[in-house]
RNA sequence: UCCCCAGUAGCUCAGCGGUAGAGCGGGCGGCUGUUAACCGCUAGGUCGCAGGUUCGAAUCCUGCCUGGGGAGCCA
């Protein structure tokens, strides 16, 4: 017999016939003549009830099971007695697959904290939460794809070793095959000339700048990939190894972009709620009592659409006390940021036009020569979700940007050449996968929305 | 990296100078088509680590480690 999916049983129309289910132990509890077990094969939220009786030949083996067992069993579907399920199977044989020791197994049937489960991440996938969470993650990733497929766009692979530090922001990870012990030296210092690329090589911080590559040829791209970032970030939206998706494209300019992002954003949420209902509700429910409403919010709303200098007047009149001054020509701090979008508007706003000394190098001058044509689109909560911009096509200018920013043109030779050769206006945004899981389920630490979060001094698993 | 808070039983926590506690989970027993079932009994702890103060430290002090919240950096 082939086995049955517990969503595809609970799903079925009508019940009868025999069934075939493996999975794990959620409770077991005895109630006179009649064994009950809760099992869970992590393709639904719901769990499945067994029914065993008392005259069973394998009652007493199912009197042993706890939770965390592994079995298999065979039965037949029928309309539940009970309340609280339409289905359960009737079970003809029971067979246990693995033990999971009651005395040391570490999740029990209660609650636990979200911190507790972190130091478990090997058995969390087995809760309900990381379930629903491993679920709605991966509906989310497989909404991204189609979001772009349908639109015509390529997913292009950047590499995840490169030797250039993009946008010279961040620490990054070094790659490196030399001896730390006693690596080879010259003139006193380390040679990378040594090294196994034969100069200095870093684990990526965005695609992006590859991506620009393969926009100037084929119009529409995007990646989704895994990016790194060493700096020592302690805070519930930080990780040091998540996931970017970036889309680069041709012939847009920054309005296009804004539209793309707009549209991108609602896609995935309205892709969420639709197709993952259950986890999300559960996430509503336990974690998050207005998460749904907000992307129903959202979705159904325009964003709004501000410029940094319109900001900065925003919150310079808001009559808040900010911790941090307000002044055109700082950055925004998160707490001005969630002015904006949690106070102010109460919906995503994107924040345009923001003054170049606070920008990256490659982001297009306006024609007033002191605001690049960036956007942040910040979401109540989370603060910025996606950065991007449109990108300076004029070598010339990119050139001086690069100068002033005391970066060696050298290196960069390429980024240039796509300037020197059939150069296009073009633009493109980054997006945290994490954080946008994040905000869709509600979950506070970003150290619960990936699978095995990478942070400082956390690398177990 | 900075500021704040917390590390006591497998888990969640109480105790805050004078002999280490509860609930849940585990074990044993009972009961009932049960829904994180219920009832009774029971086992279980170098009080994060290292120093110090004190007649006496889980409790006070110092340092370190780990976790959490906030900030910076950013996605």
């Amino acid at each position: 017999m082939q086995r049955s999916r517990v969503k595809d049983i609970l799903n079925r129309e009508a019940a009868g016939g025999p069934v075939l289910v493996q999975g794990w132990v959620k409770t077991r509890r005895s109630s006179g003549a009649v064994s009950f077990i809760q099992i869970s094969d992590g393709s639904t939220l719901k769990d499945l009830q067994i029914v065993v009786e008392q005259s069973s030949p394998h009652y007493a083996l199912v009197e042993s099971l706890n939770t965390g067992c592994s079995v298999s069993v065979t039965g037949e579907l029928v309309e539940s007695q009970g309340r609280g399920q339409k289905y359960e199977v009737n079970a003809q044989t029971v067979q246990l697959l693995g033990p999971a020791d009651p005395e040391e197994y570490p999740l029990q049937k209660k609650r636990h904290t979200l911190e507790f489960l972190r130091e478990i991440a090997h058995l969390r996938p087995r809760t309900n939460t990381f379930g629903a969470m491993a679920r709605v993650r991966n509906g989310m990733a497989y909404a991204i794809h189609r979001f772009f497929q349908e639109r015509g766009f390529q997913y292009i692979q950047t590499p995840m070793i490169t030797a250039s530090d993009a946008e010279g922001a961040g620490s990054m990870f070094r790659v490196t095959t030399l001896d730390l012990q006693e690596p080879p030296r010259r003139d006193g210092a380390v040679d990378a000339a040594e090294d196994f690329f034969g100069r200095p090589t870093y684990l990526t911080v965005s695609g992006q700048l590859e991506a620009e590559i393969f926009a100037l040829a084929l119009s529409d791209v995007y990646t989704f990939g895994p990016t790194f970032r060493a700096e020592n970030s302690n805070t519930s939206r930080h990780l040091a190894e998540f996931w970017m998706v970036e889309p680069e494209v041709a012939f847009c300019d920054l309005d296009g972009l804004a539209e793309l992002a707009e549209d991108f954003l609602k896609d995935i949420f309205r892709y969420a709620l639709d197709n993952c209902a259950e986890d999300m509700a559960f996430f509503n429910q336990w974690y998050d009592k207005s998460t749904i409403a907000t992307l129903e919010g959202i979705i159904n709303s325009s964003f709004e659409r501000l410029t940094y200098t319109e900001a900065v007047k925003l919150l310079e009149s808001s009559g808040e006390s900010f911790e941090f001054p307000v002044a055109w020509g700082l950055d925004l701090q998160s707490e001005h940021e969630r002015y904006l979008t949690e106070k102010r508007v109460g919906r995503p706003v994107v924040v345009t036009d923001y003054p170049r000394g606070i920008k990256a190098f490659y982001m297009r001058l306006n024609d007033d020569g002191e605001t690049v044509r960036a956007m942040d689109v910040l979401v109540p909560r989370i603060g910025e979700i996606i950065g991007g911009s449109q990108r300076e096509e004029r070598p010339d200018i990119l050139l001086e940007r690069m100068q002033q920013a005391g970066l060696d043109a050298a290196n960069y030779w390429w980024y240039l050449d796509l300037r020197r050769y059939g150069t296009v206006p073009h633009a493109g945004f980054g997006l945290g996968f994490e954080r946008t899981v994040q905000f869709a389920t509600g979950m506070q630490n970003i150290r619960d929305v990936i699978p095995f979060p990478r942070t400082p001094k956390n690398v177990e698993f």
